[in-house]
DNA sequence: CCAGTATCGCACTGATCACTGCGTTTCAGA
DNA sequence: TCTGAAACGCAGTGATCAGTGCGATACTGG
C-alpha cells in the first residue's frame, strides 16, 4: 500500500487513452466478478485476468484489493445521483431517497458496498457514503437558506441515509418507493 | 463476549472439552487478529497459527473464512445484551439503545462486523443483526400487550437499529448516550 | 473399564498469490 | 517530429494457501 493512485498520470490524460481504458476495464471487472460470485474473496490476479490486463499493472496502480475496491466504490458512487431541485425540501428528499434506493437496489451495487467495507474498513465505508452525506447537506442548506425550519444534517442522516443503507446492507427486505416516502414523512411530519 | 464461567471441569465434560476449547481459541484469535490488523485480509492458516491450532482443523470445522466469521459473529452477538424491562417502552428502548451503542463501540466489535459483511455477504450481515431484530420485536410486542399504541417493528428498526449500525459501520462519529437518547425521542415523541 | 467414533495433529501436494527486474509501448510537451 | 518520462506487458521467484490421506488422541455410551 504505497501509491494512492488516483487518476491516471500526473498531468492528466485524455479520457480515451490506454491508461483510462485499463482503469475502466478493471473497474468493470471488479463489478462483474463481485456481482456474480459474492462468496469467494476476490484477488488481484483474478480481477486482472477478467479485465484482460496483467496482474502487474493492477498491483502497481492499486497495490491491494482494499485500495482497488475503495477506488471503484468512489467512482461508482460519485456523480451517479444528481441532487434534485423540486422547489421544496420534501420533494427533494423524496426524490433523492427514491433515487438512492434504486441505486442501492442495483445488483452490482450491494456486493461492491459489502466487499469494500470488508476489505477497506472505515476508508472503504466512507467511499460508499461520503458523497451522499454531502448531497444531503446541500439539500438541507438550500432549504435553510430559504428561511425554513430545517432538520439538522445529523437528524436527516439518521432518518434517511441510515435506514436506506441499513436495510440494503443488513437485511433482505426490498427498498420500495412507499417505504422511502415513509422515511421522509417521519423526518418532516408537518 | 460469552465467557465460560470458572468451572473445574475435569474430563469428559461439555464446556471444557478439547473441541470446545479449540473453538474458543479460534474465536478469540479471529477477534484479536481482526482488532489489531484491519488492513490485510485474514486467512485460515494465520488464524489457526494464532490460535495454536492446526489449519487442517479450521478447514474441516468451518471450511472458509466466511463461515468462520459468521460463526464468530453469531456467538459474539448472541446473549451479550439482555432485553431490559424498565416498565415503560421508552425506558426499555433508551436502555437497550445505550447498551447496543456501547457494544458497537467496543474496539473488537466493529472490525468483526465489517469483516463478516465482507466475507459472508448477506448471511454474515444477518448474523450481526438477527438477534437485535428479535430483541427489538420483543420489547415492542410486550408494550403492545400492555395496550399501548406502539410503533411498528419496521419503524423502530429504521429509527433505532439503522442509525446505530449506520453510524458505527459507515462513519467515524461516536455513539454517545445523548445521541442514542435522541433517537428514542424521535421515535416516541409523546 | 472398554470398545466405537469423532476429532485433531502431522506431513505432504498442487495451485495460487504477491511481488520484482527488464524491455517495450504509449503519451505529453517541446 | 523528436525526446524524456510514465505506464504497461512479460517472465520468473519465493511464499503462502487450500485441500487431502493417515495415524494418533480424546470423547461417547455401554
Amino acid at each position: 500500500m504505497s501509491t494512492p493512485a488516483s487518476l491516471p498520470s500526473r498531468t492528466g490524460s485524455r479520457p480515451g487513452g490506454r491508461s483510462a481504458r485499463i482503469r475502466a476495464a478493471v473497474h468493470r471487472a471488479v463489478g462483474e466478478l463481485l456481482a456474480e460470485q459474492g462468496g469467494e474473496p476476490l484477488t488481484i490476479p483474478v480481477v486482472a485476468a477478467h479485465a484482460g490486463v496483467h496482474a502487474t499493472t493492477v498491483y502497481r496502480r492499486w497495490g491491494s484489493v482494499g485500495e482497488l475496491f475503495t477506488d471503484v466504490a468512489t467512482s461508482r458512487f460519485s456523480g451517479d445521483i444528481v441532487v434534485p431541485d423540486t422547489g421544496s425540501l420534501r420533494g427533494d428528499l423524496e426524490r433523492y431517497a427514491s433515487d438512492l434506493a434504486r441505486d442501492l437496489t442495483d445488483p452490482d451495487t450491494l456486493p461492491l458496498v459489502r466487499a469494500t467495507i470488508g476489505a477497506a474498513g472505515e476508508q472503504g465505508a466512507s467511499a460508499c457514503t461520503a458523497e451522499r452525506q454531502q448531497q444531503l447537506r446541500a439539500m438541507l442548506e438550500r432549504d435553510q437558506a430559504r428561511g425554513h425550519h430545517t432538520p439538522t444534517v445529523e437528524h436527516a442522516t439518521d432518518a434517511l441515509l441510515a435506514p436506506l443503507y441499513y436495510r440494503a446492507v443488513f437485511t433482505d427486505q426490498p427498498l420500495t418507493p412507499d417505504w422511502t416516502r415513509t422515511l421522509v414523512t417521519h423526518l418532516l411530519p408537518d
